[in-house]
DNA sequence: CCGATGATGACAGCATGCTGACATCATCAA
DNA sequence: TTGATGATGTCAGCATGCTGTCATCATCGG
């Protein structure tokens, strides 16, 4: 939370004397939380951001890849719905996402044997050749924004992160 | 990404044999870092539905409260750009989410003596009041989302996402 | 003093995500 | 077999965020 106040002060630009701000009260734990929820955001907003700069010349945008992403970890195809539980997304948002796709030939709706209305996402041969140039891109991208961040440090973090998804996502 | 693979795997209601996923040639950083993305898109959709349904009785949403605890640190008022560069996006988002509190009467503009065009956003009374409910909401939830949670963990993951917010905020 | 540059306000369009609602299909227990 | 329950497809509406554009205001160097 200091941060956040410093960030909060460091900006005048235009704006008068923020001063020094009243942050009494505040546990070491909920400051450290919250910031890390107000971190969460911005990463988030950063990440999109950048995934979407990374892959447009693909053809692919955040929502895309991470669609093709997790199609292309299944062998035998998802559904919709599927996708969308694992993306812990809604199933609408998925389908607007992939009916667009299959527009554009980079999935394929095919039947499934198990279940008659619910039909299975493949990737087509463009949709795995973007899935590869995605990776192209993907993975010095990944390995650029962690050369200097210490394994320990991941394996630390994304335990957390998995954590307080598990304890929302009930 | 093994549980990414997992997820992917785990969900098998209604598609046939989704069987082990290739991850071969994907180095162990690339895996966690791509996991770690992952992780903070679902987090960041958690948090965000967690903090509206957690201040809806209140008449905020997460997008609101964002807003009103960086003008609620900041002593002499922010501006609307201003607001923008803390929350780390565009001005005209945070633009619009203020012109909605403005007529709700969190908020009030009022005059800048530094700058004639771009007015400061301060807390009304009852925004002052939606704040302290705020914290009153928050602060517990930030506890109870971190009670099981050793504080080293949180003393270490938040400067890698910091770390990270750094690297992608060029 | 003045012109270039940057910051801001205002409007438009778009992408992504959510929820609600309703009909239809699948599944399972009685 | 049948009826209840859940899952899915589909359409609609809404919230939040982004970029682009243009006019206007502020600021600063020449």
């Amino acid at each position: 939370m200091d941060a956040l106040v410093a960030r909060v002060g460091a900006v005048r630009a235009v704006a008068p004397s923020a001063g020094a701000a009243s942050t009494v009260g505040h546990s070491p734990k909920r400051m450290l939380f919250l910031d890390l929820v107000l971190s969460v955001f911005r990463l988030n907003g950063l990440l999109v951001a950048e995934g979407d700069a990374m892959t447009e010349d693909l053809g692919l945008t955040s929502a895309r890849w991470k669609v093709i992403g997790v199609v292309a970890l299944s062998t035998a195809g998802l559904t919709v719905p599927g996708i969308a539980r694992v993306l812990g997304q809604s199933r609408q948002a998925v389908q607007r996402i992939t009916d667009v796709m299959a527009q554009d030939g980079l999935i394929n709706y095919e039947p499934n044997p198990k279940h008659k209305r619910s039909v299975l996402v493949l990737l087509t041969d463009e949709g795995k050749s973007a899935y590869h140039a995605l990776r192209e891109v993907q993975d010095p991208w990944a390995i650029r924004n962690t050369e200097d961040i210490p394994i320990e440090e991941l394996e630390t973090s994304l335990p957390l992160v998995r954590r307080l998804i598990q304890r929302l996502d009930k």
